[in-house]
RNA sequence: GCCUCUGUAGCUCAGUCGGUAGAGCAGAGGACUGAAAAUCCUCGUGUCGAUGGUUCGAUUCCGUCCGGAGGCA
């Protein structure tokens, strides 16, 4: 039985500071970065997606940014196994690996060990699901999953038509449950201990402000140029869900004006930010640091490393 | 100065033939296992501009005042 390898997970909302906070503790540690974003991910999606600049990594090697093209589809069980790979190299060369993002789904799957099967399922079956969800209505396939599986189908609402969808489409395809598949993806304990840190506000219009004004900063730094071009490859899959090019398309052909795309912008970064604090909010392994109660950026990379220091993961 | 319209939730506005009010947006909370920056659910008390009058009872009707918009001089 080989020891776990520790890991420090730093985690948080949107423009919370997470990069500059990893970026310092992994000089600290001589640690290096895996990233945790389901969108930095991707090849020329930089401005939109606040991705750290080679500058500002300051020499700390960092995995998993801009490796794929914004028109291949990525998923959770993608990230999982190359975030594994990534971990086990780091820790086989004696340094702390530290894995910083916001995306909540990629972070716990990875440290709760969420087994994924290799079965990578067939997309004819959920074409064939989407084309009956629109033909016959959702509530036909919802009580359709609740002969299959009741449990699961009790907790998803009509009109969460891609969940239902992905419910049956997993029954079809492996004659297996979505409640069985969960209770088997978790038979297996996690491989790392972790300490996980998660910045937040106590003044919620702190980060709102913070979000507001990087999303000004993202316009003068070319996001315009980014989003024309990321816009002009009409095969997007995964990518086109990132917040800031759909919501300028409308400027581009001249329905709205830049200011109205640009509130647009930073209203669904605003709201992005919320859905990330109530995921993590559930997660009480976390050890929240308040940023708007620290004096500066020295007392929070101070707080962050009495955190790391007192977890035993060390 | 005169006339008309207008003042109701953070915003835009309904509405109450007199019995203290409700939509959209914003916002808040929640869910989350192969799309997750996605997807989905829940949540509406506010001196109804101020003040006096009529009335059992006024946000509603009447008077006055204050604010806003427009028109005529």
């Amino acid at each position: 039985m080989s020891k776990k390898i520790p890991l420090l997970v730093i985690t948080g909302p949107t423009a919370s500071g997470k990069t500059a906070l990893s970026i310092r503790l992994a000089k600290e540690y001589n640690a290096e970065i895996v990233s945790a974003d389901s969108m930095q991910i991707y090849k020329g999606m930089d401005i939109a997606t606040a991705k750290p600049s080679e500058e500002e990594m300051e020499g700390v090697p960092h995995h998993l940014l801009s490796f794929l093209e914004c028109d291949k589809k990525f998923s959770v069980v993608d990230y999982v196994k190359l975030a594994k790979q990534k971990i086990q190299e780091i820790a086989d060369k004696g340094k702390l690996p530290i894995v910083v993002g916001g995306t909540g789904l990629y972070i716990h799957s990875l440290i709760d060990n969420i087994t994924f099967s290799d079965e990578s399922g067939d997309e004819s079956i959920r074409r064939a699901l989407e084309k009956r969800a629109e033909e016959e209505g959702s509530q036909i396939l919802l009580d359709e999953l609740t002969r299959i599986d009741p449990e699961f189908a009790a907790k998803l609402h009509k009109n969460n038509v891609i969940r239902i969808i992905r419910a049956l489409e997993i029954y079809q395809s492996t004659g297996i449950t979505m409640t069985e598949h969960q209770r088997r993806s978790r038979a297996n304990p996690s491989e790392y201990d972790v300490c996980i840190i998660g910045l937040n506000y106590n003044s919620r219009q702190i980060l709102y402000d913070r979000i507001n004004k990087r999303v000004d900063i993202m316009i003068e730094q070319g996001l315009l140029g980014e989003a024309k071009e990321i816009l002009s490859n009409s095969d997007l899959k995964t990518a086109l869900q990132a917040i800031g090019y759909k919501e300028l398309e409308g400027y581009f052909k001249g329905e709205i004006t830049l200011e109205e795309a640009v509130d647009k912008i930073k209203q669904e970064s605003r709201r992005y930010a919320k859905r990330q604090l109530t995921w993590f909010r559930r997660d009480q392994r976390i050890h929240w640091v308040m940023v708007d109660d620290m004096d500066d950026f020295c007392e929070l990379v101070e707080v962050s490393k009495n955190i790391l220091e007192n977890s035993g993961i060390m």
